[in-house]
This record gives C-alpha cells, structure tokens and sequence, in this order.
DNA sequence: TTGATGTATTCTGTATACAAGATTATAGAG
DNA sequence: CTCTATAATCTTGTATACAGAATACATCAA
C-alpha cells in the first residue's frame, strides 16, 4: 500500500488498484479463452472431439493448461468430458435446450424486475447506447458482431439487476443456448432488438411486473422462434461461403 | 455418472449398461469428493487456504488430480483461486449471500411449480418418505444427518420439477448457502421440514401458484431467519465439543 | 525498537514422461 | 462376405521435474 503510494509518486501515474501481475493471465485462461471462442464462433462443432494433445500443439503449450481450459468450460457447459474417452464440444438435446431456455426466462424475467426496482441511470444510459447501436445494425450487421453486441445488451441487463450470482448464471445459459441459436436471419435479429428495446423501455419506466415479463417472453420467444424457423441447414458445413463467421449467428437472445 | 452409480446403491441392482470401468472414478473425482466433503461438512473452513501439495499428501496421489479438484470445486463456487496465489474455501460476503438467497427463491419457486404441474407419483412418494423421515429427526438429529436429508428432499422435490438445468443449479446454489447457513438449531431445523411439508402439500394438490410462492419464501425465510438469529459462535473454532460434524448444519433450507 | 532490504523458502504454473485404457486397423475363421 | 479376435495406435490419467512468482524470515541501518 504504502509502496503504491511510493511509486505513484515517482512515476506520477494515478493508482491504477490493479497490480502489474493481474495483467498476465495463466496459459490456462489464455487458453480456455481461445477454445471458448472457437466453440461460440462455430469453429468447433458440437460433438466435435477436443484432443488434448492437439489442442496443445496448436497453441504451442503443455497438455496440462489444456486440460484445465477443458475442465473449466465442461463445468460451464460448453464441453463435455467423459473419463478416459477425452472431451467433445457439447451438445444439447431438444429437452435440454427447452430446459436452458425455461430456467433462462426466469432468470432473465427475475433480472429485469431488480433492474426496474433499481433504475441505475448509468447503466441505462450504457444500455441505450447498445440498444441504439444494436438496432441501427441488426438489419445488415455481420453474424458475430451481432452476437457480441447482444451479449453486451444482455450483460449491461444483468449489470443493472445488480445481483453477481444472477448475472454469472444468465450468462452461463446464454452461451449454452447461442451454441444452439446462433444461425438467426437478419429479420430475427431485427425482432430481437425491437424485444430489447421494449423491456428497456419498461425499466427506465420502472415497471419491474412489465419489465421482467417482456423479458421472460423475449427468451421464449426466441426458442419458439428457432423451433418454427429451424433451418435445416444450420447443421451443415462451413464452406457456404460466409467464411469463418458463419455459425456466429445473428441476434439469438 | 454420479447418479448412476447413486442409483445402483440405493437399488442394489446390478446396471444393465454399466461397464466395468465406470466403477473406477478417476483420481480426480474422487479427490474432489474428499474436499467437497471436507468444505461442506465445515473441516475446512472458509478462507483456510488449500495448498496443492499438502492436500496431494493427505491423499497419497500427486499435484495434478488435486490442482483439477480444485479447479472443479471453484467453478462450482466452493472453492475461491487466485492466479499465482493458490485455492482457498470460498468465503461469501453479506451481498453475495443475500444475492444467492434470492436467486435460489426465485429457482425453488420456478422448480415448484413445475412439480406441481407434473405431479409424478413417484417422486411423490419418495418426497413423502424423506419429509417423514426428516420430520422424525429434526428435533433431535445430528447436524450432519439432518443437512443429508434436507439435501435428499430437495434433490427429490428438484427431480419432481424435471428440469435438470434447473436441478443442477439449485444443488449448487444449496451448497454454497448451506456453507452459510450450517449452524442451525434443533427448532429452526423444525420449521424448515414444516415448511416442506408445506410445499409438498400444495404439490400434491397440484397447486403451482401456492407450491411456488412457498418454496419461494421457504428459502427466503432461511435466510432472514439466518439473519436474525445469527449465532456468533459460528465463527469459533471447532473445540465445542460437537466433534468433526460441528459445521455441519442442522436444517438450511 | 522500528523499518527497510536482501535472502531463503514455499507454492504455483508449466512441461515432460510413462503406464493403462480406449479405438482403430488387421487378420483369420466361419 | 461378415464377424470375431488380436495387434497396433492413439489418448487420457497420473506422476515427476523445474522455473518463476509470492511469502516468510533474517539482517542491518536509523
């Protein structure tokens, strides 16, 4: 403490409270990062086998990082380890999926109610940036930076419920279900956002019973949605030249 | 795989589909069996630092099944690791409790009514027994057993529900709060199989508004009755006389 | 004594090695 | 030609080794 206050002097630089080392994350975060990522992107398919080895070789480091990258996300529900037969990219069942989609509605319904109770002006206004960006970009934005501006809308949401343990969970099943979501038409995507700006608009009005059920409709709309407009080619390789990007999937919840 | 073999105890039946080798856990599972139990049964306290190599002795194995241990039990929230730094129990503030209290009300409620809807004769049955049983021993049972049948019906009334996202996510929920709530006394304990009663009653009656709402309040009078009621001494050592199952919690919801 | 500084020790992060289990390929019997 | 048995290969599970970061300790100056 007093050593900050020391080298804040010399150097003259503001008390950044994060020390040096917290900038260098362990091989295993970088490496659950990348997989992670290959998993949401669709690079890697469900049911899709995750070598240890492999994976080591590719990002140039020991098997013992990647085996903890691969425990991480099983426990997060991304990847699925059966003993001694190794890890696969997971994959859901139809009931699985209506599971993660109920057990999300809740969540997100219950989310949206503390948001409303509480109103941050903050976060809304953070959350009005979003939104405004999310809607002038859902008609022709691309498949993946449709998926991280939802999942910004969606975390700065979470955010505004101001609950960690809520936020972390809500998180979690989104991810599980945009693995499922993700290839999501532009009119969807437009959809999607119009259903945004409507549970915003019932938190800045702070109507939490309004708020929490134009959310909890929004994520089963979105399951129903992808059951009735379930592309069938969605299951299909990648070489239908919308390059690497593909299975990002457009506006999922 | 747990549940698997779960149910082959308690039906003494030899599996059908189970292979020889799914008896063999990995050194892995088993270690986190050993901790999980040590941390909930309060052995381990919260903020008692895990070192790797000291638990990897206690258990005769090396660094690495126990480093995967760890890694498991923090992704379930039981275990708290710091980059360079090492494990330690996880400790939970007055926000973060509050916040998993009321996440876990609005799950319990979600998962009562679902049960309510269903009303699988069965699960029924088994609810029936395990509150019998746990009604008979509240009064004057042992912490440990009491937290082991509170855990049964709970994980009975969350298979009821059929929703096994829904289940996974109470279980941990109950476990990270339970770390919390452990000490209970004879007549909290009391209440809490009271209030089960409760619930099954309106889940037999096929009641899922009223199943709900009480589940809902049962976790969150738990928790303000922890509040109340909070005894200090939860805090001492564990020289009170109560032997290794001091911690171990009579009647957390 | 108190505080700073350098040193020893402890612990984690990562790599490597090897044994045992699983999978695939191959050969032979029917 | 299909099916089974067996060998060859691949992969995971576990142990061990070592480097670097974090912590504890001892030493010395004020």
């Amino acid at each position: 403490m007093r050593e900050r206050a020391a080298s804040e002097i010399e150097t003259g630089r503001p008390p950044a409270d994060l020390a040096l080392g917290d900038l260098h994350s362990p091989l295993r975060d970088l490496v659950t990062e990348q997989i992670r990522d290959a998993i949401l992107s669709g690079r890697y398919r469900p049911g899709a086998r995750l070598i240890e080895e492999r994976l080591a070789e590719d990002f140039r480091v020991s098997r013992n990082p990647v085996r903890e990258a691969l425990r991480a996300l099983a426990s997060q529900g991304l990847v699925q380890v059966t003993p001694r037969r190794g890890a696969t990219v997971a994959g859901f069942s139809p009931e699985e999926v209506q599971e993660m989609i109920e057990v999300r509605a809740t969540l997100e319904g219950m989310n949206a109610k503390l948001a409303a109770r509480r109103r941050d002006p903050g976060m809304i206004e953070a959350l009005r940036r979003v939104l405004a960006e999310g809607r002038a970009r859902a008609p022709a934005g691309i498949a993946a930076e449709l998926v991280r501006l939802n999942g910004r809308f969606h975390d700065l949401l979470a955010a505004a419920g101001h609950n960690r343990i809520l936020a972390d969970l809500m998180r979690s099943l989104r991810e599980r279900t945009n693995l499922v979501f993700a290839p999501m038409s532009a009119r969807l995507a437009a959809q999607n956002w119009e259903e945004h700006a409507a549970i915003l608009e019932a938190v800045i009005a702070g109507d939490a019973e309004l708020a929490a059920a134009r959310a909890e409709q929004h994520v089963l709309r979105a399951g129903t949605r992808h059951l009735a407009d379930e592309h069938p080619e969605a299951l299909r390789g990648a070489g239908d030249g919308m390059g690497k990007d593909a299975a990002g999937g457009g506006g999922a919840p």
